[in-house]
DNA sequence: AAAATAGTGTCTCTAAGACATTATCAT
DNA sequence: ATGATAATGTCTTAGAGACACTATTTT
């Protein structure tokens, strides 16, 4: 093997092209459901589908960087005022055979905004759009929980490639990560309300929780929210006092973390 | 930019070439230490220097697949029978520059094994040798907690790229799964007594826990521990009775988690 | 007035951690 | 005998969850 990975070394041409990409899974959430970002793919393989934002790696370009520059140009944003998007890498996805055309290994980020505008028109050639992830045919909580699953309205979309399973991942990493850091408030403006952040997190695991008891316990952990001061200038849209705003603070881990409700089911 | 990625779809030789490797963050504990499998390498750059083992992904091969064989081919061990080795995907490295040859994006994979052999001798023209990690002046869970270090004796050794960075990534993650996960069973043989799992849990941590809550706290988690119904033949080296014996169970997730002892330092 | 919501109080139960205790084994 | 260890028991405290309740606001 030696003298294999020796001429690699000096020659790594003489192996078969390998191409690198990067795709963003980035969600946020809008009226309320979970959206993903999506692309219409314009060229075979999988032409007419919908697929992940991505592209090859520039050269001099880190991995980070590429999906903030793939991220940019679909929404528009500029690179530069991706400020409030939280950008982690998700997973590798490398099997042979996953593109067709040849060897791809695709590196995911998983991106968390609040809610961005449209894909600007003409950016790209491609259609671009903020998908309903309940409009997927995903796995959600209330599946992995047997209860039933109420199929949101929406065309159910084929993702090209393995992007169903990396939105699947995607996914999970959201929802794990919202038990122990405070990404939550990612999806929020700079000041929200609890009631804010509450719908946040029964957005993305699709479960209600209890006002009162979530209202405490975000309260109780040291760092994660900080008091603005103020309150919203009105009530709620149906009734009930004004709420107070809150700021994200300086923890960069939840303890004692919130936990999802009724996790054992899903333990073997 | 859709010229640009059109293109690139049909001809992504026109790009810089990209290599992709798969490097292998392997550990074991050994002696009441936690040891990482590293390889000596014999030539620039970084020639003399210790490293990860790894090396360029082969066509039609799969990443994990990619990630055995390299261990295999560094431990002696055949690639099928690493049946109680754990292996997972840690994360992607490609910051431009990190190999001063190409671009390199290298997919790290964590491996943990209970003690293997010493690398087969000859297996390689490389050096290979498992090391303790604490020789390798990391971080570890007593800098974090602010109590005064002590370093092992061993060589501090600089590993070559950026592969320290990558194996205290790797050291967080396994610190981190042995919270909510039973892979503190894979550093173990089939059948263990508690005493041996709560050694695993210390030299991983870097910390000491208590022995009778320990016992409790495991015993209590569903489908962590399967008894065996047998105990050690002999008591302790220095006293004390026989251990029940014990399997791991079939659960994938520990619910309640194990948490490590006051992390509240490490959270802003 | 009626309904909805923000925020707090109370109670129960689980679990973590500190510590003690008993039984068993090696030297 | 002595010391070490396995395993269990006890007590205190923190936290999760269910539920009730008050105050405030909108329609």
């Amino acid at each position: 093997m030696t003298e294999e990975e020796f001429l690699a070394t000096y020659d790594p041409r003489a192996y078969p092209p390998v191409a690198v990409t990067v795709d963003v899974v980035a969600f946020t959430i809008r009226d309320g459901r979970l959206h993903l970002l999506l692309v219409r793919r314009a060229a075979p393989p999988h032409a007419g589908h919908w697929a992940l934002p991505g592209g090859f790696v520039h050269p001099d370009e880190d991995l980070p960087t590429g999906a903030g520059r793939e991220l940019a140009e679909e929404t528009g944003v500029q690179a530069g005022a991706l400020g409030r998007v939280h950008l982690e890498q998700l997973g590798t996805y490398g099997a042979p055979g996953r593109d067709p055309r040849m060897r791809v290994v695709s590196v995911a980020y998983l991106a968390f905004a609040p809610d961005l505008p449209d894909p600007a028109a003409g950016s790209d050639a491609d259609e671009a759009a903020w998908v309903a992830v309940d409009s997927l045919g995903l796995p959600d909580a209330a599946t992995l929980t047997g209860r039933p699953v109420q199929q949101r309205p929406g065309t159910t979309r084929k993702l090209a490639f393995d992007h169903t399973r990396i939105v699947a991942d995607g996914l999970d990493r959201a929802r794990s990560k919202l038990e122990y850091t405070p990404l939550a408030t990612r999806f929020v403006g700079p000041e929200f309300t609890i009631a804010e952040l509450r719908a946040v997190y029964e957005t993305v695991w699709g479960d209600t929780l209890h006002a009162g008891n979530f209202h405490r316990k975000v309260l109780s952990v040291p760092g994660f929210l900080d008091s603005v001061g103020a309150t919203t200038d009105r009530g709620g849209a149906r009734g009930g006092p004004r709420a107070r705003l809150y700021r994200a603070g300086d923890a960069r881990l939840l303890h004692p973390a919130l936990l999802r409700p009724s996790r054992e089911e899903a333990v073997r």
